[in-house]
Formats: C-alpha cells, structure tokens, sequence
DNA sequence: CACCCCACCTGCGTGC
DNA sequence: TGCACGCAGGTGGGGT
C-alpha cells in the first residue's frame, strides 16, 4: 500500500503527537509478520524510552529513541498505524505502543506483509543498508541516475521500482512519473539521455511532493494515522485507469505487466523510442 | 552481475 | 449461493 508520499503522511501526523513522549508498554498479538522483533526484544528496549525523532527512509519510519535505540517499522502493502484507540476495526492488529499520556498507537496490517523491528544501542539497523537514495536528496541527481542505468537493458518501470537505486516509489508513483515524462515504460533503462534523466528525476519530485500534499494515494485501504483517507487518487492519470480515456490525449489507457507487476501507460503520450544508433 | 519469478498473506470482485 | 480464480500499494531469497 504505501509508498513514500503515505508514509511520509503517516509521519508528518505522528510526530507532533508522539516526539518527546515516553514509551510505556507493547502489546503484540500472536500472528507472525513478515519480520518482528520478539514481544520481549521490543518491551525491553523500548519501555520507559524517550522518542527523540520520527524520520523516514524510503518506505520505512524510523523511531529513534534515547540511548541509541532504533525502532523500525515498514507498512508492507496493507499496514497502517492508527493514533488513539481504534474504534471501527479492530482486527488485524498486531502490535499496540502506549505512551504517555494514555496515547496509544496500533500497527494494523491486514496481510502481514509488514516488518516492526527494534536495534538495540550501538547494532545498526541492517534494513536501511539497502535502501536508495531519497527522491528529494542532493544525492538524487540526473547525472547519478543516468550512471547507475548505463548499459542496463531493464525496463525503466523496473528500475524505477527498485527501492535500492531511488527509494520510495512503488507501482503507483512509478507509473505517474513515466506518464508525466512522456517515457513509455518498457524503455531499457540505459537508453535515457540525460535530459530524459532530469525530466524523471523533475517529475517524481513534483508528484512525490504533489501526492504528499494531496494526504497520499488510497486506491483501497490508505488510512493516515487519524483514519483519513488521502486525496491523490483523484488525479491519478493512468494507474489502475486501464481501458478508460487519457486525460491528455483522449487515447485508451493500457496496460501490461513488467517484473510480474501491473503498469499502466498511456500508448499515445508515451511513445516507444525507436531502438537507439547504439544498438546498430 | 543483472534480472525475473515467486513466496509471503488476506480480502475482494468477477464469472461460471 | 458457492466456488475458483485473479488481483492488490512491498520486499527479498533463490534461480536463470
């Protein structure tokens, strides 16, 4: 489910509540995540801990405590993390944080696909070696990019999913930013030019940055941490808008699958290069 | 090394 | 009504 914009929402309402609170108690149901930290890892370092910052990485919160402690959590697909004691829904809750002040919050993932993991002082947490460069970081140029797809035959869509390379974009995001590129989606990485390059890097910021003001994306079950869903969804131009005309252009929305993943294009805005002198 | 498939889960919509 | 199937925002282990 949530990709950069939702987590970051999910952020920017979490930590004028809980910065500076104390954790008092975790409370974990008994069904597996995908990863967790035991119910003892987590009490042991968390209870009685200061929450020093709320940041993000990619697509993971980062909780940082007092005394170097590090609380990860990442959403998954289906995972959400409600402020107050939830009322509706119940189900599906598998870690309950209290704080202070009889704040609590439940971390709610209906597939499980979701990782709550606690690094105790001075043990790095292993998850953010892997994770990319931020979208909105000086690192993230066109000229970075451009070398890390040289002489990669992958698709563009591929690689713009690969959360080791850019962080934070997933299926929804990378298919607005192509469209908003005027790339078609199966274009082998390596083939952009440079100023194709900046057109990318220009347009996943003005949509990350879009998406984010807008409350995120909720195709399905985007909550934020109050239980409201987001707004972006309205002004999706081709995710999930497959046989339905482009905005754009008026031509039918398409959509294949790449790397065992639905994308949708517009066949008219985001013509098919054709094959680079490179390649004889 | 580069890249893809698939498993990991549950729930929902569709078509028979 | 019931059942089988396909599909869903993510990640990473294992295979080609």
């Amino acid at each position: 489910m949530p990709e950069l914009p939702e987590v970051e929402v999910i952020r920017r309402g979490l930590a004028p509540r809980l910065v500076g609170r104390r954790f008092l108690a975790v409370r974990m149901g008994s069904r597996r995540l995908r990863q967790a930290s035991s119910p003892e890892d987590l009490s042991r370092w968390l209870q009685g801990r200061l929450l020093k910052h709320l940041r993000r990485r990619g697509k993971y919160l980062v909780f940082l405590l007092e005394g170097g402690v590090t609380l990860l959590i990442h959403l998954g697909m289906t995972g959400r993390l409600l402020l107050g004691a939830p009322i509706r829904e119940k189900d599906h809750i598998h870690v309950v944080f209290t704080l202070e002040g009889g704040l609590t919050l439940a971390f709610q993932d209906v597939r499980r696909f979701g990782q709550v993991l606690v690094f105790p002082p001075g043990r790095a947490p292993t998850p953010l070696q892997q994770v990319g460069r931020e979208p909105f970081s000086r690192r993230a140029t066109a000229a970075w990019l451009a070398e890390q797809a040289r002489g990669r035959c992958r698709p563009i869509k591929n690689f713009l999913l690969d959360g080791r390379l850019l962080a934070g974009l997933g299926n929804i995001y990378a298919c607005e930013i192509l469209f908003a590129a005027g790339l078609h989606p199966a274009t082998p990485a390596g083939e952009l030019s440079l100023e194709e390059w900046e057109r990318v890097l220009k347009e996943t910021r003005r949509i990350l940055r879009r998406a984010i003001r807008l409350g995120g994306t909720t195709v399905n079950d985007f909550l934020n941490s109050q239980g409201e869903t987001g707004l972006f969804q309205t002004v999706l131009n081709v995710y999930g808008r497959a046989g339905e005309p482009c905005r754009r252009c008026g031509a039918v929305i398409a959509r294949l699958v790449q790397a065992g993943r639905a994308t949708f294009f517009c066949p008219r805005c985001q013509p098919l290069k054709p094959l680079s002198r490179s390649t004889f």
